[in-house]
DNA sequence: GCAAAACCTTGATTTCGATCAAGGCGACTC
DNA sequence: GAGTCGCCTTGATCGAAATCAAGGTTTTGC
């Protein structure tokens, strides 16, 4: 298995050495034969912050920074059905049933592969099949984590488990109970879209949050969390 | 292709010769071969209404009935965070990230494959993992549709949106315009744990979707929609 | 540097759905 | 048949968050 790393380690395309999604992504699941064809076809991107990403039959590993996922609604709102932060991968096969759009939040970088190559590679190595099939039952089950939030939970919970997820995807090793700081990158109107809330309502919590102790509000962006733990028991779940 | 799939009727096992979920489910992806396999470890349940459901390493096609999954909240609520109907697939592989359990709203029949078959099976066929996929991208594109309710939806759009959601998944061939019937699979206090409210408010809702004339409700289970349109125009989506 | 625009905060009032409360079926038991 | 239990309906009241309103702060553009 170790032997079989190093061998990998040898041949793989100098565009992939450094990077860092590429064990847990998609990449991790193909030979230094594949991993060459893949990095052939690939092509790097940078997306800027609003900026809507095409998703012209492509997957991408997200390098850097955060995506939102939306869904319009007739009445010409949006409502976020979920997020991405590095180093994820986005895209999918098949349509789904209703559009879903991409928007880069912060600034972002991208690793993107034609999908049909992929999809072709998914046939020859079940390891990559079973990566992909992984990866959509997370997305699901991240979904289904949000769809308790709705009714169940106060205002107050749900800016909470907010910045709690927040913080969990953007510190991906999460030191346990320490402090942690954070850049918001969504604006108060994008969280309270996400969690069906007014603008006004973010606002207040948040604030009250702050006058409770249990975070630091810096320059209306930059969140310090006091404590983990401290978070999570406002989190009503 | 038609050929192919002659070839096959021939040799399937009797058992599967009249399931309902053999060409959508996972089974049409599989060989005359691995179906007579499958078939060999299969084993069929009936599971009474009320009972939860075993998910002891297995997949099921849910050949008639209707399943809720739930995740149980710490406050010792539960959340509702789906529902499958007849003729649906029922498991997954991998462990989700918090337990999710599955109860039989009604009376229920399966037909259960051991999952570790079924994953080698995926390993050999690549079809079957696209089924697998396609099958969790199904469900994921769901929940997202869901998340919309929470925050965005009235008491009143949210019941629209449920009873249109069970008028469509009880009668897979939707006659388009027409009036449908259907005996509501849930109680009360269900339909209010997966919308997100109390009882009371579903309650006031339903009555005043009747006098609007929207829906019939006969002996509170049986339920007439007036026309498909009627009830979208107040889904508010 | 100034003006405009975008974003955010805080306060006052209103509203929708929760909560509290009471009573009506229908099914089952004894 | 009377009594109990589970499920549902309807009414009255209350409260959390929406809405309405005003002003503050940060960024952008010229």
């Amino acid at each position: 298995m170790a032997a079989r790393q190093d061998a990998q380690q040898a041949d793989v395309p100098a565009i992939c050495k450094s990077c860092e999604a590429r064990q847990g992504g998609l990449c991790g699941a193909l030979n230094a034969r594949q991993l060459a064809e893949l990095a052939e076809a690939s092509s790097m991107h940078e997306v800027s912050a609003g900026t809507e990403l095409p998703d012209e039959g492509t997957y991408s590993n997200l390098l850097s920074g955060v995506v939102k996922l939306t869904r319009d609604l007739s009445d010409g709102r949006q409502q976020i059905v979920g997020f991405h932060f590095a180093p994820d991968l986005l895209g999918r096969p098949f349509e789904a049933k209703r559009p879903i759009k991409a928007e880069a939040l912060t600034n972002v970088a991208l690793c993107s592969f034609p999908r049909t190559l992929v999809d072709r590679m998914a046939n020859e190595t079940p390891e990559l099949g079973r990566r992909l099939l992984k990866h959509a039952l997370d997305e699901l089950d991240d979904a289904r984590d949000w769809m308790a939030a709705p009714g169940r939970k106060t205002a107050s919970e749900k800016v909470a488990s907010f910045l709690l997820m927040v913080a969990r995807n953007i510190d991906p090793a999460h030191r346990p109970a320490s402090s942690i700081s954070f850049d918001l990158p969504l604006t108060r109107a994008d969280i309270a879209d996400f969690l069906g809330l007014t603008i006004e309502t973010v606002s207040r919590e948040l604030s009250r949050l702050r006058l409770d102790g249990a975070i630091r509000i810096a320059n209306k962006r930059q969140i310090s969390l006091a404590s983990i733990a401290q978070l999570e028991a406002r989190c009503g779940d």
